[in-house]
RNA sequence: GCGCCGUUAGCUCAAUUGGCAGAGCAUCUGACUCUUAAUCAGGAGGUUGGAGGUUCGAUUCCUCCACGGCGCACCA
């Protein structure tokens, strides 16, 4: 599907019209085209089964799906017909379904829906096989399917059209599959340990728990501005406060930023929150968690993605983030000045001076692919905003002209650089699944401070393949404090930080009741799934994303099918 | 937002240096009662994504536009 749909559409056209022609046909037999229910007895894969003492009872079976392929022999004709459990072969005979019968089949077109009622045998090249002794139509496809061979490879069409994509790719209905049985598992996982699934608001007046900017929507009645969710932390820990010590939600965020491989502006997240654990607690229900899932899409914990194969078997590695950082540069830069930090970017070739401003061409790469669906809550994010003291945007707080980019500011160069290095030579060579710990305190404001450890918070990232997949910390729970860093973070904003969430009074007044401590952990459902199924992007674990409106032309269309009728069937 | 690449029949793809736009599958007609990429014979199907330009002549070269892919930026 390109954008103008023009000459093709009379082809196209030319073969809806012979369906459409048949159509006719099939009525004036008196044959309801559109019925409204069929009793199927047997799916495809039931069939194959159960064949040996389905072929034995001589039982017939009732099975219902598209008809895929038509292989005609005169008075005898070979098809298959696909349901959600796969295909399976069926024999049409004249002398069996009766001349009616067979002229009525004889009308059918690939891609018709269909119910077939027969007893089961094998043909003599060993296929198992229904044999037709009634065929019903169950609804009449007008359009033509994709090659039988080659199947639909456009992406753009794959991506569109999905359910085409879905008739004629196996893989991709397999992948489709699979991502609902990784997110049941989740749920079983986390329901079996006390967890308890909730529902927050995705319509919010005030957008927070991430550094991003909101889609923005308004409620009419209510005369009010409202936000598309960024995150459901705030609201999750208000539930902690409430006594509810374990929740999780599995929804959908939404961001205002750009799209690629690894970024839907939708997409699924999957936030957890334990009362009495910390961070260490929650590294190991990660491990237990996605052994299980790994477990159960592919029968053991080893997942091949890439080139790359994949062991989820507990321990994961563990590794301290100054720990990576000194294994992939060479140097620990535990407690490190500004000065080292930057003079070890300078030795690395690295452009500090544009790192440090926000204007830094090209780098910044590693950590923005890693973090959809990853990155919870953007506690990282957070206090880059806090931050930065110059540059960058104006205008209001959402949806103001500026790109954000913000510059960073001198007390902020630190940890901006570190996360730089961090992106760019450490995370990359994370391939085997590992839990990086003890994130510097400046780029993780809602994360409790790690006790002796000053500058330190406990927090971790999961890493796979070189993919931030999560992030996790022991939550903050001191209000004062996090009162503290929300002034930052408004004094951020008012500098211009256009990503930087409003002050959420509620929310502080829900900590100053007191919530107990708490892990809490994000992960991004869709990068899981991504690694889970070796997909190379996000779309295609996304049964539609996101793409620029079509040019659909359908009134055209309508009027050209009104025109010509080939003498097609007649 | 920027850069590069792409867009040819319903689908998958060809087309020498700018010289009559092709194939396979699907579709249509005919034959065929165990085929399975069924087979055999015959036919139809195109304003090469859109609009301009250069040229005797444009799928091919140039400009703009639309959509997509990849990379960058943004961001999670």
């Amino acid at each position: 599907m390109h954008a103008s749909p023009p000459r093709g559409l009379e082809v196209s056209h030319r073969i809806i019209s012979e369906r459409v022609a048949r159509l006719e046909l099939i009525k004036q037999k008196g044959v309801e085209p559109y019925p409204t229910k069929f009793s199927v007895t047997h799916t495809a894969a039931a069939v194959l089964e159960a064949f040996e003492s389905l072929e034995k009872d001589q039982a017939a079976v009732a099975v219902a799906g598209r008809l895929l392929s038509k292989r005609g022999h005169g008075k005898a004709s070979f098809g298959h017909i696909l349901d959600r459990s796969g295909k399976l072969q069926a024999y049409f005979r004249e002398d069996v379904l009766g001349p009616e019968g067979y002229e009525l089949f004889g009308l059918l077109d690939v891609g018709d829906i269909i119910g077939v009622t027969g007893p089961v045998f094998r043909t003599r090249t060993g296929e198992v096989t229904v044999k037709a002794e009634s065929v019903t139509l169950l609804s009449k496809s007008l359009r033509p399917l994709p090659e039988k061979w080659h199947g639909l490879k456009d992406v753009e069409t794959r991506y569109r059209q999905r359910y085409v994509d879905l008739i004629v790719n196996t893989e991709v209905r397999r992948q489709f599959v699979l991502r609902s049985r990784i997110v049941s598992t989740i749920r079983r996982f986390l329901d079996s340990r006390g967890f308890i699934e909730v529902e927050t608001p995705i319509l919010q007046p005030l957008y927070g728990g991430a550094f991003a900017r909101p889609f923005v929507t308004r409620h009419e009645a209510l005369d009010m501005q409202l936000y598309l969710r960024i995150a459901d932390e705030l609201y999750l820990k208000r539930l902690l406060v409430g006594g509810l010590d374990r929740v999780y939600e599995i929804g959908k965020d939404f961001r205002n930023e750009g799209i690629d491989r690894t970024h839907n502006p939708e997409f699924t997240q999957l936030e957890v929150y334990q009362a009495y654990a910390d961070y260490q607690d929650i590294m190991d229900l990660v491990e237990e968690m996605l052994v299980e899932v790994v477990t159960e899409v592919h029968g053991g914990t080893k997942c091949k993605y890439g080139e790359h194969e994949l062991d989820f078997a507990r321990p994961w590695k563990r590794v301290s983030y100054f720990g990576a950082l000194k294994e992939a540069v060479g140097a620990d830069l535990t407690g490190s000045s500004d000065e080292e930090v930057r003079a070890l970017c300078v030795k690395l070739g690295m452009d500090v001076e544009a790192i440090a401003t926000g204007k830094k061409p090209g780098a910044e790469t590693g950590r923005a692919g890693a973090v959809q669906g990853g990155e919870r809550g953007g506690q990282r994010a957070e206090a880059r905003g806090v931050a930065q003291d110059g540059g960058g945007g104006a205008g209001g707080p959402v949806g103001g002209g500026g790109p954000g980019g913000a510059g960073w500011g001198r007390t902020m160069v630190r940890g901006r650089l570190l996360d730089e290095l961090f992106s760019e030579k450490a995370q990359p060579n994370l391939i085997q699944p590992t839990f990086v710990y003890d994130y510097p305190k400046e780029v993780s404001p809602l994360a409790k401070d790690k006790g002796g450890s000053p500058g330190i918070v406990e927090r971790f990232e999961p890493i796979v393949a070189g993919l931030e997949v999560g992030n996790a910390f022991s939550e903050q729970n001191d209000p004062l404090e996090q009162a503290r860093q929300f002034d930052l973070q408004a004094q951020a904003r008012a500098d211009g930080a256009l990503e930087v969430q409003p002050k959420d009074t509620d929310y502080l007044r829900a900590l100053e009741y007191g919530m107990a401590p708490a892990g809490g952990l994000g992960l991004g459902i869709d990068r899981i799934v991504m690694i889970l199924t070796d997909a190379r992007t996000i779309r295609d674990v996304v049964l539609f994303p996101q793409l620029r409106a079509e040019a659909l032309r359908e009134e055209d269309e309508r009027e050209d099918e009104g025109g010509s009728t080939p003498d097609a069937g007649a």
